[in-house]
DNA sequence: TAGTGGTCTAGACCACCCC
DNA sequence: GGGTGGTCTAGACCACTAA
């Protein structure tokens, strides 16, 4: 081995880790040791194991020294796709429809939910994302006009509220929550899906400086499935 | 400001986007004009940017520079739970209970999506879990007998084989599904649903080394929500 | 091929917190 | 109190790739 790099230290532990010598709950040695016995800069281990602790694969604290977690909740990133990049990813031609817009003070549900004050205006869009001329998404959207008062001059015709926002409206926090629904009547009409059906559904929240910019749900196709890997 | 370390770093670029100073797409400076510029190291604004590319916020390469991403796909992480600290967390107790357990060779469907060789040899469980008294999940699994050969002399009777596999078998890769499913008569009488009721379902696949060793499915409670945030 | 990020080093000081 | 990780520095060389 010519040098040791971050990666290699990460791919020793792990191997070690496999090979059970360093089993869940055990201690590693610290950085100044490891760093002597692979021949390499304190530093480089000290990437090494921060990136592991990143993946959920250790634990550090002070003075403790670090442990192989005793159950390893690996921890895995999934990327939220825009919508468009995913259907078109997939081959298929992409086309937004908007449903519905309208303009009204927050409804109770949507107010609580948002912390909104009463008689809040916010702008409602409905608006279906289609993969060819297969329905893809139902979008049920809800902007906050109190802190996007542009979104009311927009027409949000051909550009769906998501990819503006995303350009237009910076955030600072968001919630993201994933369940299954059956499908309501109007859903199902939408997605071409027998009523009742189980659809995957996301509800998005976002935050600017501790007030709410948007909420949104969103009803997927049939049979849709996110994926990612660990 | 005395010092200037990678979290002030940090929180300049993302400050800087949010004023739209740096618009999506623009370009950065590079890192040894930023670190001119707020009087550190290379090494400090280095680490800063690379945790926001990892956040999904900028998008490097060499000779071209640091970009502010055009669509900022923001990426989520969360954690796999384990079930049982799951539901302990949220106040409850947790029970399991083990179903069935089975040895075969694995049937078809099995074979090809795990891409086992013919006639083999699978351990078949089928467990419920319960918050209190009321089910909260009830998990398929399968185990490769080729891959764990030491799961066919174990019970499984108190304990589930997810705590199990994961402090007995390490993995290297591993994918994971999410998906919404109409309950099965078998699925809703378990989760004590109505037939046809949206259960928020997941799959779990893991390998060690291009061998699978196992696949699960998870049917979740009424009402599951998966949440993180970004 | 020149400019940019990617990484490593050796040393230093600091912050935390278990013993 | 002392051992451990957390971070910063200044400098160096390398790897990639857009211009």
């Amino acid at each position: 081995m010519i040098r040791t790099g971050y990666k290699d230290v990460k791919n020793h532990i792990l191997s070690q880790i496999r090979k059970n010598i360093w089993p869940p709950g055990s201690s590693l040695p610290n950085e100044v040791d490891m760093a002597v016995t692979l021949g390499c800069a304190r530093a480089t281990i000290s990437r090494a194991m921060r990136e592991l602790v990143d993946e959920g694969v250790l634990e550090r604290k002070r003075k403790a020294g670090t442990k192989v977690k005793a159950s390893p909740t690996r921890r895995a990133q999934f990327t939220i796709p825009i919508i468009r990049e995913e259907i078109e990813k997939n081959g298929a031609t992409y086309r937004y429809d908007l449903v519905k817009r309208n303009i009204l003070d927050a409804p109770d549900w949507l107010s609580s939910r948002l912390s909104l004050p009463k008689y809040n205006r916010v702008l409602q869009l409905r608006c279906m994302h289609y993969a060819g001329n297969a329905p893809y998404q139902l979008e049920d959207r809800w902007i906050n006009l109190s802190a996007v008062p542009h979104a009311e001059t927009f027409a949000f015709k051909t550009l769906g509220p998501n990819e503006w926002l995303v350009k237009e409206v910076p955030f600072t926090d968001g919630s993201l929550e994933f369940s299954a629904t059956n499908a309501t009547p109007y859903v199902a009409a939408f997605l071409n899906l027998p009523e009742n059906a189980a659809v995957f559904t996301s509800e998005r929240t976002t935050w600017l400086n501790n007030q709410n910019v948007t909420y949104a749900k969103l009803y997927f196709k049939r049979d849709y499935k996110m994926t990612t890997f660990l």
